[in-house]
DNA sequence: TGCTTTACATACCAAAATGTAGGTAACCAT
DNA sequence: ATGGTTACCTACATTTTGGTATGTAAAGCA
């Protein structure tokens, strides 16, 4: 497990790495909500319940910083957005996938479904 | 993706529940080195470089409150203890080796290992 | 007697992540 | 002129997470 750095920060494992890519709170039920194609800005809000606006579009420019969705504006009024998976982003899914039915099974043990 | 209880915890999916087990800067790696078998409280601590006393018992308590570790204390002076990996947490190894991997693909690309 | 070892534990602080509430621009229909 | 639509964007506060530094117990050993 050898360190490296990532633009000025460093990085003590290539999991953490990983995981600034796609984890905090909001950036999987994204990347989830993105997995069958575009999606618009406001069509993504309705499909991931209590997220807020600040959220959405915060974790949004994260995510095309780090490569993970791109952004295409069409010039309309009112706006039109959509963001779509990036091939490193669709790599993603099966992790995303085995994490959802690690949490079903959890909860189930938990007790709590 | 419905949302459920745990412990007066709301959670909105079981992504987020796995997350809650598994996540952090350091727990990962704590189950990483726990992988072979148990480990003692001092051996874990040189085995995980850069982990603090604090987040090593904080981590540790986490996990053994999620019942991802248990902990094992033989009465000796000085005192021993050993760690060991459960099996639900033994369930989240491949999902961890996938991460390192995913990890290890996205550092390649960006040319920083 | 006092120093070492081991596995904690605590107080305090700093940084990061998240939440709440509101504002903006520009066009369109009424 | 007003209000609706869409996709942002900001200020601010709170919560969560992580880091630093230090302390403790109890036996063994010099």
């Amino acid at each position: 497990m050898s360190e490296f750095f990532h633009q000025q920060k460093k990085y003590y494992s290539t999991i953490e790495f990983a995981i600034a890519h796609i984890g905090g709170v909001w950036k999987m039920p994204i990347l989830l909500a993105l997995r069958n194609g575009p999606v618009r800005y406001g069509n993504l809000k309705e499909s991931i319940p209590h997220i807020s606006d600040k959220m959405l579009f915060t974790q949004l420019k994260e995510l095309e910083e780090r490569k993970m969705v791109t952004r295409h504006a069409y010039v309309e009024k009112p706006p039109r957005v959509e963001y779509q998976l990036t091939d490193r982003a669709l790599k993603a899914l099966p992790i995303l996938d085995l994490l959802q039915e690690y949490g079903h099974y959890l909860a189930t043990e938990e007790g709590c479904l």
